[in-house]
DNA sequence: GTTCGATTTAAACAACTGTTTTAAATGTGT
DNA sequence: ACACATTTAAAACAGTTGTTTAAATCGAAC
């Protein structure tokens, strides 16, 4: 091998290409031709197209999960000892934090993170299917601690916010390269950070609202 | 015509498949199939498949756009007379309300509702951008009352926060009929109404957090 | 009843899809 | 240096895509 690996080539390629036009739209040949492979490649690595799907969302979805996993675990085992419900804030921060870490992090990473919020809601059952049992170890533990958190609150209620929390997240995501609703030709320039601690404050106060 | 009108029945098979299987999975001889159409009619009646997307958005967003503007011009006029900020839950209800009552009134209308969500975060450009230009006529009045609701806020605040209540609003569209999350194996039945009561609370209160 | 435009039908179009095949090339261990 | 498995390469595969064509059918006005 010249210079990357074959299969890491493919797998950058796809996540550029599925994060910017979506995963019918790129074809396996716009796909070689831009990882600089040959067609055939494709289906020797990885199988079929959706496997390469697959793939592309579970490497960098899995170290990420981990890192998300042990820091709410950490903040579940300081409840029990304290013996005090954990802070809804810590709760938040643990699952957002890594994530637009990663997303500063590495050079793919945030089309990488644009594509996280299209697969959450693709049409295609055998994508979404894939993506929820990714994210499901996270989402339970989350969950959990949430309800915790908020005890005031019937489950189900927890479980609305925490999908509210979640779209709105997902949409978020986009919004830095996304075709924007720009109102009365202002465009706003969106900076990260602002992005991210607005977006804490925004959940947090919406988990925290009493139940009516 | 034996029953309905050629052109409605391509529509209304569209907008069903559109909003299950997605724009691109979704081919004209399904589409014609399910509508019982020939299959060149929809190149006679529209022109291309592209401009068939654009017409089964259009078709619903335009009249449930106009009852919105309507009532967000309604609560400004008040504001205006009466000299005092409007007030956010009605600024928020006049958005929502319309959408999940016109959700339940016709037989395609979830469907269509499903489909808006997907539109929204669309990779295409075409879709995408023909979705917001049909979008921004009621995102401006709608951002403007919020600023003016929220005077505290800088505006490119509440521009985000509007646009985490829209992220959040097109995922809930498909919490009902989509494949979830489940904790623990308890799955929630989704009620319509606790979920739009819930959505209006919890963004209520993200919209009215404190500037930090 | 005939004529004319609008609509529907069936068939064919070229382009593209993911995948497979076959052969060559490359690298690896002995 | 040889033999062997892995990887790449080019070509062909069968199937589907959106779209177009050209003939058939329909519906109303005259």
């Amino acid at each position: 091998m010249g210079h990357t690996d074959t299969k890491t080539r493919i797998l950058d390629a796809a996540e550029k290409l599925f994060a910017r036009q979506g995963f019918d739209a790129t074809s396996l040949r716009m796909l070689t031709r831009e990882a600089e492979v040959n067609l055939a490649s494709v289906n020797y690595h990885f199988g079929s197209k959706e496997e390469l799907i697959k793939a592309v969302i579970a490497r960098r979805i899995l170290p990420l999960n981990a890192i998300r996993i042990e820091r709410l675990q950490k903040i579940k085992n300081i409840a029990r000892a304290e013996d005090c419900p954990p802070d809804i804030r810590e709760i938040l921060l643990a699952f957002l934090e890594p994530t637009f870490a990663f997303r500063k992090s590495a050079r793919g990473a945030q089309d990488f993170i644009s594509l996280i919020g299209r697969a959450f809601s693709d049409p295609r059952d055998t994508v979404r299917k894939v993506f929820m049992k990714m994210v499901e170890p996270v989402f339970q533990p989350l969950f959990e601690l949430l309800c915790e958190a908020l005890p005031s609150l019937p489950r189900n209620v927890v479980y609305l916010r925490l999908n509210f929390m979640l779209g709105a997240m997902a949409h978020s995501m986009n919004i830095s390269q996304m075709c924007q609703l720009i109102p009365d030709g202002l465009s706003f320039k969106v900076d990260s950070n602002t992005l991210v601690e607005q977006f804490v404050v925004f959940v947090e106060n919406g988990m925290e609202a009493p139940y009516e």
